[in-house]
DNA sequence: CTTAAAAACTAATATGCGTTAGTTTTGTAA
DNA sequence: TTACAAAACTAACGCATATTAGTTTTTAAG
């Protein structure tokens, strides 16, 4: 009878995950249910069957998805020649750009990676340490250029990452500030301070 | 049999509510199982009923109790005479401070809130919104006296708000550094950035 | 020692879950 | 029109959940 609505450049699998990315954002991975990801894209719950192997292999698609996508910016800006700063400012805006552009697969990376079972969930783990540990080498070599405080780096990582991730909530509000003005910003704030 | 361990100040009903918050951070709300806070308890699910209402009490009990105590800080900054930036940096240590002493229930406040039932959902987001909106018109005293830069008042909220939440990461690396020394970079980091 | 309340227990209920099996319908190409 | 595969369906299984009811054990005071 019905049919999985799939837009016109994509797979029906992928529609799934993108309905599940909402799903999983809104009531969170244990609490949303095959059945309502199903009525969302009209259908029974068994019918998606046809398409994925299961619930856990939906939030796996989405995390690691996220994660690639993450990871490979990180290694474009490693391999740049510019200053410290303007790496540090590069990520911080690809964060931003990516949590405002994709925001519910990146929410669900952030927020349910942690209901991913043995062994994506240690896979996950060990990703999230590694992007946190390049992240303070290239911290502690502006440092060493003395273009960056000493403050300790991973303080300073952890702020960074834990800021941009807060526009999370900013989604909901669309304040009277556009998309850019918020970046730039909070770009400023991350790197300068608020004070005068 | 068994009999639930509680310490020597607290009641019974203190010693679930803890619990609770242990397990609803450790597995999420809803992935997080009676039984199981029961076993952790010494103790048969059903007992547990003898001391609470519901489960969903129990997140209730934890959020609001968060809850009140930020807006009981707020409340004192508010009706401080120091200079903007002296109160925000009050705020911010206030936040870092309880973040790192209250854990657990900071952390079930922060992140599974969105499981509460009305009309407490609705409370708590209301709580929220407020919280952001008097810490807004902090920022834009600082600003009208110029202590402050002209950055969007919201997003310097969100930006400060998300970092110092970010400290449940730093919770489990134990790096070293002294909380004392994590405050103080953190703080430095959010008032006067972090270019050289 | 008796007694009454506090606090544990066992058993059971209703509900919802992910998933499988088997069947029917739909869409497409020969 | 026929035939085949894709994709939907219904029914059901096994399991876990929060919670209730009713009963027994433990605790502590008179």
């Amino acid at each position: 009878m019905a049919k999985i609505k799939s837009r016109n450049n994509t797979t029906k699998k992928e529609a799934i995950i993108e309905q599940a990315a909402f799903l999983f954002k809104t009531k969170g991975y244990p609490a949303a249910s095959m059945r309502e990801l199903a009525i969302a894209l009209g259908v029974e719950a068994p019918s998606l069957y046809n398409y994925i192997g299961s619930k856990s292999e939906l939030l796996q698609t989405i995390c690691f998805k996220v994660a690639s996508e993450f990871s490979f910016n990180l290694e474009r800006v490693e391999n740049s020649s510019e200053s410290t700063i303007t790496n540090v400012e590069s990520i911080i805006r690809f964060h931003i750009q990516t949590m405002l552009s994709r925001f519910n697969e990146v929410y669900v990376a952030n927020h349910e990676w942690k209901h991913l079972k043995e062994p994506f969930f240690s896979g996950f783990l060990h990703f999230r340490r590694d992007y946190e540990k390049r992240l303070m080498i290239l911290i502690e070599a502006g440092i060493e250029k003395k273009e960056i405080k000493n403050l300790h780096p991973y303080v300073t990582v952890l702020t960074i990452l834990s800021a941009v991730r807060g526009l999370e909530f900013w989604h909901g509000h669309k304040k009277n500030v556009t998309a850019q003005d918020l970046e730039n910003d909070m770009v400023n704030h991350l790197l300068h301070g608020i004070v005068k």
